[in-house]
DNA sequence: CTTTTGTTGAATAGATATGTTTAACAGCAC
DNA sequence: GTGCTGTTAAACATATCTATTCAACAAAAG
């Protein structure tokens, strides 16, 4: 169905299975190999299709006119001010508020924050409108 | 700043710099090779990114032939139903019965139940076979 | 306690990708 | 024509990926 990806016929078999909620021995039996096989592929499948979103990641992070990384460990109500100093660096105004760029971060990142404190590294990009963007 | 992607240090060097207009020759000269062997690495570039938005294309259409959303305040217990009606609704009929069912959901979305209460909005997709997957 | 389920590490052979060079070719500007 | 531009094909060594097996382990289910 779709031309060229990075997920061989047999990972995208086990992927779809596994999502399906069938086990490893039920899928290992049927494609004629070990459970451990099965294992493994479904984790090469799982490590591609990250890749793959952290190569679109990349990519389109080079349109943006910067990206500012704010590390793990930051609190989270310095990140307004990180990305007002990095965008007043570059002589752009950015269009939203400091409490709405804190509600934006938050609704964008609860995966990466606990209690005001972020646990991951969170990548923003800055176009030259002002915009800010999640990576 | 990406952790890890379908691009290599090359490929990326010489794909920015193509982006940013320069030439061939003057890449070449710069990086110590030759021209073809600079437009090869742009090629492989734009190849592997290209696979890389296939492959999320791929993937994402797995997941989003038809969706259910649960919203949250549901009960535990009303989901099953949701489920079904939604099936329904399409002429497909649902693989698992009403405790398999809520069993799967459990143990998939343990993160967002709470005592029978849904924290947050669960998605959930349901293929052609009757097949259930939480997104 | 025994079975099932998912994971991991190490090892393997075979396939594919990578970066490279060289030679050749077409289009365009001067 | 002479020089740029970008492209392509063939060939090659090296590196990485792929699918696989086997042995071992922990956690949960029976």
């Amino acid at each position: 169905m779709f031309n060229s990806t990075f997920l061989t016929e047999r990972q995208l078999e086990v992927y779809i299975r596994r999502k399906r909620g069938e086990s490893l021995a039920k899928i290992a039996k049927e494609l004629g190999t070990t459970r451990s096989n099965v294992c493994a592929l479904e984790k090469a499948a799982r490590r591609n299709i990250e890749r793959a979103y952290n190569t679109i990641k990349l990519v389109e992070s080079l349109l943006y006119k910067s990206v500012v990384t704010v590390p793990s460990g930051t609190d989270l109500y310095d990140i307004p001010g990180i990305i007002y100093r990095r965008a007043d660096e570059l002589g752009i105004k950015i269009q939203m508020s400091g409490p709405m760029l804190l509600k934006y971060i938050v609704e964008h990142c609860s995966d990466k924050l606990r209690n005001r404190q972020v646990l991951g590294e969170i990548t923003i990009g800055i176009d030259q409108n002002g915009s800010i963007v999640v990576l």
